[in-house]
Parts: C-alpha cells; sequence; structure tokens
RNA sequence: GCACCCAUAGCUCAGCUGGAUAGAGCGCUGCCCUCCGAAGGCAGAGGCCGCAGGUUCGAAUCCUGCUGGGUGCACCA
C-alpha cells in the first residue's frame, strides 16, 4: 500500500474524467503530475501540482482547471477536501479513516514499504572491492556500509540484486604482498628480516608467515623468486580474502559473490572485450599527450594500445596495453564489466572510494560502449571519513602505527552504530566520526534517537500487556477509528510517506535518506508520547480502558514495525531495551 | 593547467529531483517530571541558500561564468 500512489491514481483518473467530458483537451501527458505532502502540514495532508503542470499544454488557467479537478476529486470518499491555493496548487484533506488504514496496512502487510518500483530487473552493486594485502579500514567501511545498504534498499524496492567484490588479485600489488609474506615466513624460521620501502610491514603478515611455514616447512629457504613467487602470492590473497571476509562479516556484511581479476587472465576474456571494443573501432595504436600540470620527471612518449574514451566525455583516452605490451589495470576492469553486461544485469553500481573520482568517466564509457547505452552504470564515491577522538582530528598514519581498521571501529563501537552513523550523511559529502559522539545517549546521536523511540514502544506494550491483549493478531484486528487526535494523526500520516520514501531512496541510490526518515518518524513519536505528559488521553495505557489501549498499542506497534524495517535496509539491528 | 565533488543558521547537516513563509540537531534564552522511560518534549532568537547572470508562471534545486575548499590527473592497482 502507498498511499501516495493510491491519491494519484485518482488524481490521473479525474482528469481522464476532464477530458472526456470535454473541459481538458485531449493528448495530454500526465507524466509530470505529482502527489506529494505539502511544504507546510498546514496546508492540507497532500497536494498536486497538476493544474500548474497542465496549464500551459492545455493553454488554460490553472485555477480554472484546480476548481474544476477539484470537483471531481471530492467524489472519492478517502478526499474530505480538495481546495485550490496559491498559482494553482491544489490542496487535499483526507479522512481519518484513511490514516488509520495506513496503521492497519502496517501492522498486518508484512510487505508494507516494499515496492515493486524495480520489477524485478536484475542490478548489480559492486562494493568493498579493496586489495587483497590487508584488513580493511575505516574508510573501506564506509564504502562497505554504503553499498550494503543501498543493496538492501534495492532488495526492498523490487530490484533482483546481486551484491558483488572484485578481487584485485592480478596485479604488482599481490607480489608486493607474496614477498613481504616471504619476509615473515623467513622471520617464522627465526631469521632477522628488514622491511624495507615498497614492503607491508603489518602485524598482521606475521601469522600468514607462520601459517605458510607450517605449510611449506623450509623448502622455500635461500630460494629464489622463481621458485616461491607464484605459490606465496596465491596462499597470501586467500589468506587476506580471509582476512576480509571476517571483517565484513563483523560489519554483518555478505557479498553474493566474490570476482577475481585473476580469473580473467589467460581465458581469453581480456581478449575478447578487447576485440568487442575494437569491432566498434574504438582501439588503436597511439601516444598520449604529456600531462599538462605537473610534468613526472621520467615521462616519454610512448605508443600504446589506447581505448577511445573521449567519444564518451573522457577527457583523455585511456591504454589498456602498457608499451611492453602487458595490460594496464584498466584492461581486465573493461573485461569484468563486459562480463557484468553479458551476465544479463539491468543495471550497474560501483561504489568506489572518492579517490577513484579520475576512474569514473573512462569505466562509464567502457561500459555504454560494451552495452551499446543499453545498461546504465551509476558511480557512487564515498567521500573521506575524518577521524576524531575525543573532539580532536586524528589522523591515520600507518608508519606511526596509528592506522585504524575497520575492526578498530567496530570493536570499539559496534556494527550497528557504525552503520547507522555512516549513512546519517549522503555519500557525497564527507563524514566527520567520533569514537566519542557515536556512543553518546542523547537526540544529537540519531543512533539513540531512533532507538530510544523503539524502547519506548515496546516498554509501553509491556505496560499494557498487563491487563489489555496486545498480541500482534489482536492488533491486527483492532478497532482505529478512536485514532482522531491531530497528536496521533501525524504519527500516522508519517507513517504513511514510508512506501514513498522507499521509492524516492532507491531511485536516487540513496540510503541515507532512510536514516533521516526514521529520525524524523521517531522525533514525531517522541512528540506525540510527551504530549501524554499534559493530556492524559494521549497516553498510550489507558488503565482499564481496554479497547482504547488496543488502538494506541497498534498505533505505536506500526512505528515500531516501520523502524524495524527501515533499521532492516541500514542493517542496525535495536535494542529492545536501552 | 584540466576534470569530478562540495558551498544552506555561530557549528554539524537535511531539503522529497522546479513549487507555497528554506528545515533539524548542537550551542544560546525561557518553560514542562505528585504525569505511559526528562536518554524526552514545547517555545524564542538566529539566513543575501558563496557571488553574478540565464532558463519560466515559479529556482536553494536546472544552465553558464566567477570565488573559495576537497579529490584525482602517462606506461601503479
Amino acid at each position: 500500500m502507498n498511499l501516495f500512489a493510491d491519491i494519484r491514481a485518482v488524481v490521473i483518473d479525474s482528469l481522464d474524467a476532464l477530458v472526456a467530458d470535454g473541459t481538458l483537451p485531449g493528448g495530454l501527458s500526465f507524466d509530470n503530475v505529482a502527489v506529494e505532502p505539502p511544504r507546510d502540514p498546514a496546508h492540507g495532508d497532500m497536494a498536486t501540482n497538476a493544474a500548474m503542470v497542465l496549464a500551459k499544454p492545455a493553454k488554460m488557467n490553472p485555477r480554472a482547471i484546480a476548481d474544476a479537478l477539484a470537483g471531481k476529486l471530492t467524489a472519492d470518499a478517502r478526499i474530505a477536501s480538495a481546495e485550490v491555493a496559491g498559482p494553482g496548487f491544489l490542496n487535499m484533506r483526507l479522512t481519518p479513516d484513511v490514516w488509520q488504514g495506513v496503521v492497519k496496512a502496517a501492522l498486518t502487510d508484512a510487505d508494507y514499504g516494499k515496492s515493486t518500483l524495480g520489477q524485478g530487473k536484475k542490478m548489480m552493486v559492486e562494493y568493498v572491492s579493496a586489495n587483497p594485502t590487508g584488513p580493511l579500514h575505516v574508510g573501506h567501511t564506509r564504502g562497505a556500509v554504503f553499498g550494503d545498504a543501498l543493496a538492501t534498499l534495492l532488495a526492498y524496492a523490487g530490484y533482483d540484486v546481486t551484491k558483488e567484490y572484485y578481487i584485485n588479485d592480478g596485479g604488482g600489488q599481490v607480489d608486493v604482498l607474496a614477498r613481504s609474506v616471504f619476509l615473515r615466513y623467513q622471520e617464522a624460521h627465526g631469521q632477522e628480516v628488514a622491511f624495507e620501502d615498497g614492503t607491508y610491514p603489518g602485524d598482521y603478515l606475521i601469522p600468514v608467515g607462520q601459517a605458510l611455514k607450517d605449510k611449506v616447512g623450509d623448502a622455500y629457504i635461500g630460494k629464489g623468486e622463481d621458485v616461491w613467487l607464484q605459490d606465496i602470492r596465491e596462499f597470501s590473497t586467500e589468506k587476506m580474502m580471509d582476512l576480509i571476509r571476517s571483517d565484513l562479516a563483523a560489519l554483518n556484511i555478505e557479498m553474493d559473490n566474490f570476482f577475481s581479476e585473476k580469473s580473467l587472465y589467460g581465458t581469453g576474456l581480456i581478449e575478447s572485450a578487447i576485440a568487442e571494443l575494437k569491432e566498434k573501432g574504438l582501439i588503436y595504436q597511439g601516444t598520449l599527450e604529456p600531462p599538462k600540470g605537473k610534468m613526472p620527471d621520467d615521462w616519454e612518449a610512448r605508443e600504446q594500445t589506447l581505448f577511445k574514451s573521449t567519444d564518451f566525455g573522457d577527457d583523455q583516452d585511456r591504454a589498456v596495453q602498457k608499451s611492453d605490451g602487458a595490460w594496464t589495470y584498466f584492461a581486465p576492469d573493461i573485461a569484468y564489466h563486459y562480463d557484468k553486461v553479458n551476465r544479463g544485469f539491468d543495471a550497474l553500481i560501483n561504489v568506489f572510494g572518492a579517490d577513484h573520482g579520475g576512474y569514473v568517466k573512462r569505466m562509464k564509457a567502457a561500459v555504454s560502449a560494451l552495452s551499446d547505452n543499453k545498461v546504465p552504470l551509476d558511480i557512487k564515491l564515498t567521500q573521506l571519513v575524518k577521524l576524531y577522538k575525543n573532539g580532536e582530528p586524528f589522523k591515520m598514519s600507518k608508519r606511526a602505527g596509528t592506522f585504524v581498521t575497520l575492526r578498530d571501529v567496530v570493536n570499539q563501537v559496534g556494527a550497528s552504530v557504525t552503520r547507522f552513523h555512516m549513512l546519517t550523511r549522503k555519500n557525497d559529502a564527507p563524514l566527520d566520526f567520533d569514537f566519542a559522539k557515536v556512543l553518546e545517549q542523547s537526540k544529537d546521536n540519531p543512533v539513540f534517537y531512533v532507538n530510544y523511540a523503539y524502547a519506548r514502544v515496546n516498554s509501553a506494550t509491556a505496560k499494557a500487556s498487563a491487563f489489555a491483549d496486545v498480541s500482534p493478531a489482536t492488533l491486527a484486528a483492532t478497532d482505529l477509528s478512536g485514532l482522531t487526535s491531530e497528536a496521533e494523526l501525524t504519527v500516522a500520516k508519517k507513517l504513511a510517506e514510508w512506501p514513498r520514501l522507499v521509492e524516492i531512496a532507491a531511485k536516487g541510490h540513496e540510503p541515507h535518506k532512510i536514516a533521516f526518515y526514521l529520525y524524523e518518524l521517531a522525533s514525531d513519536f517522541h512528540a506525540l508520547y510527551n504530549k501524554g505528559n499534559d493530556d492524559v488521553s494521549l497516553r498510550f495505557v489507558q488503565e482499564g480502558d481496554v479497547s482504547t489501549t488496543q488502538a494506541k498499542i497498534a498505533l505505536i506497534r506500526a512505528v515500531s514495525v516501520v523502524i524495524v524495517a527501515g533499521l532492516g535496509i541500514l542493517g542496525v539491528t535495536p535494542a529492545e531495551e536501552m
């Protein structure tokens, strides 16, 4: 049930009727007709811009359209009044039983808020995709939380979503990893080792070196890279992916699929992807212009195989082969996305860190070329996370050992708090993460504010259950006609916005909107709760009046249902009590 | 030098894809617990929506140009 969609349907039907009786000319498009909550609730419950949108194409005065439309609309039993206001807004007021119906829907329809917007379209969300060279850090955490919430949101909105992690296990950084593990392996054999520049000195490789020793004994001691590099590469990427998988599990993230870059090599997949582009005339041999800004010291013109990404709005064509003929990192990425297209996805979303901003245009170029513009690729960049400890900015440095990992964060504040907090900003705004503040228990902290509302609902329900049957089955069948006070209807109206909000958030790929909505819902709930202090009739628990109590508990259980659903999209589990 | 992102209350940020008098939290001022959890609520002060143009019935929102900040800019991933 989506009340806004229902009322919009009434508006469209009424417009059709106006066309039929000649009031409006034929051939009008109603696509831009919207039914929305008015900015100011005093204007009414819902407003439509129909008259203003249609005034021009119909060559009519907007107020004349609005007047005619108003007459038709009030024929619907749900619409108590329809008034023309301002330049041609049509403000509608709905009858209380409509809002009571929303409460009922939230309690009886297990799918209240779910949408069919996606129509089962296949969608891939690729996120995290961190190099398999170490544990995830805070920056990865934000991308992980964002991607995961977005995937859940899209599934909730009716898309068939696949969550995927692309493992960059094909490039030179894995050699670096292997050499670093070899050092730890030697160390495990009691040798003195030195970590030079270009190796990973992190402690997390110590157990990997030990495990390698347990596996191969001293077989690689004193041997050259030609003997061990390949094997240690595989061994240590596997270990790193185990580590990363467990990091993700700590955040309650489970991928549907891990896709290995290495698996593309030697299978002809890269070659066929490039061949596909070549057929379209987008691959050529050429030399790139030197960079315009600061010139690298060792720059020299070299002929390479290039992809004509400038045809798709990129600033520069991009190399797919190095001057020595080896593939660049871009080539397997093209092949990977070619594979995504061939797997039949209707739309792709990639979640990258902000430092990959320069990569967006060429990736979009590749996908539009490979899919003949049929598969849209949306790339969401998550901005930096600024850490604070005790109110002071906290700089991360690998060398200084102040490197903050995902584990550090989750261990200190918990998965739920981490997830919610990281979704209280839109992805393209920088995020402050203060270890003290996110644990603060006040309304300054949205996580607790929302959870507090949930806990209050539970508390009131428990109190009511002492004398009234407030089981879900009973509440679902409860007569709600007593819910007529302005304060109660305000909460019900907020609940009515939920399905609409899900669609808006899903369309825009903006899971943070869920978090803000939950805050608003909690705020309306807390306001109602406190009104009970002054006005006894608004208290949820009416001692000795079973049916009134049941109706009021039904309302707040509906709030709780939506809170749980919303938090579920964000991947947050609320505490029952606080 | 170029590209992308950002600019809204003293601070941190929303603003539902072009709608009505621009909202919330913190901070500040003042109220509300013999009362379902005050971990809360109510009210007040506080704005040239960075600047200048443009598009139209209508712009914080779309376009252009500036200003200021962030990020990235051959053959690393």
